[in-house]
DNA sequence: TAAAAAAAATAACAATGGATAAAAAAATAT
DNA sequence: ATATTTTTTTATCCATTGTTATTTTTTTTA
């Protein structure tokens, strides 16, 4: 038996659910446990779910052609996690998203989605709402990488997300950053010796 | 007596309106002429209005400390343009809106838009459906952000938007593709020594 | 708990991109 | 059309960040 309690109340930090529709977006819902390092998007499948992180950590990375991998996203408990790109359009992945730790998601199938959302007017405001937060921070990440040296954009980040900087390794920071992991490394030296 | 129809034509593309929703909706537009270089948005103040061009362009940018410009989005006719960050949580803004032509706006107030989608199902679902676009475009501009080269997203946007990057000043695609303007004005030269 | 694997730190050197200043070119206003 | 302002180019030097290779530390697995 699954706790979709922690979702609910997400749901309803922004709207309210009748019990029947509550219940109509429980009976979409697939469980799905995933051990830390597995794959749950990889390029060239079309993305087919939008996730829910009940417990655990993930991320969603970029392999460039040199073999390079780049963080788009890392979430936590209480996030979601999917290619967006590949989502929406339902168009083939470019990214891969990885479990950081062993963790639990309640995957929400693309068509299911979009029709509740056509049929659940509280649902559809649900998700414009809480995109339009996810768009204005991406609007704001946008900004610290054209506007700000990777130092100040790692203190911007561990002040930011605490948690998060303890709970990932470095070189996933790094490349969430925009920075090689040697440079953050030597960054972070650098803190040290001035305190 | 304007020309409403532009809008209800990009919102087709995703939704339909009934007639009397398409009259409300009209009914809360405030149409605005805006002389070029002129401001929409400014720092501190709350930005009220999502703002859809019905003709010319816009960018939204940030003023560092250091007196140094940040374009956050260029956008032209059939897009919008806000603080999206301030417009949503409706707090001050961090941004700079700005005329770069001699333009003309449809301007819809946050609390009225975000009435008629509490109670136009259709319209809510035209702005979440909008702004997951918007939002994984956002994260592809990320992923451009952390992994390339500034040569590679300047030749990446040129070829994406061909028409913007000819129509706004280079110091501008500069500041939007997080260079200073000598660099890309380097980058250019190489090019065309190269070919 | 020991061995193996993964992650982080260090260091020398290289490349990308920024700062400054000046000149040239283009756009705008008179 | 000319003067003025804005934008772009050019060039030199400097700062930030990347690369490669190696070592140390930490984590994971047997």
């Amino acid at each position: 038996m699954t706790d979709f309690s922690p979702l609910l109340k997400n749901i309803n930090r922004f709207v309210t659910l009748t019990n029947e529709e509550q219940a109509r977006l429980k009976s979409i819902l697939k469980v799905s446990k995933v051990k830390k390092k597995q794959m749950i998007i990889q390029p060239g499948a079309v993305c087919r779910y939008r996730s829910y992180i009940a417990k655990g950590a993930f991320r969603v990375f970029y392999l460039d052609d040199v073999g390079k991998e780049h963080t788009v996203s890392i979430g936590i408990e209480d996030w979601f996690v999917t290619d967006f790109y590949s989502y929406i359009n339902q168009v083939p992945a470019t990214n891969y998203a990885q479990a950081l730790e062993d963790s639990v998601i309640l995957q929400m199938k693309y068509e299911d989605i979009e029709l509740l959302c056509k049929e659940i007017h509280s649902l559809s405001e649900y998700f414009r709402l809480t995109t339009e937060k996810a768009f204005a921070y991406s609007r704001r990440r946008v900004i610290s990488n054209i506007s700000k040296t990777a130092e100040q954009r790692y203190y911007e980040y561990i002040e930011k997300y605490p948690s998060i900087a303890n709970r990932v390794p470095q070189y996933i920071l790094a490349s969430y950053l925009g920075v090689s992991p040697e440079f953050l490394s030597k960054i972070r030296s650098q803190k040290i010796s001035k305190s």
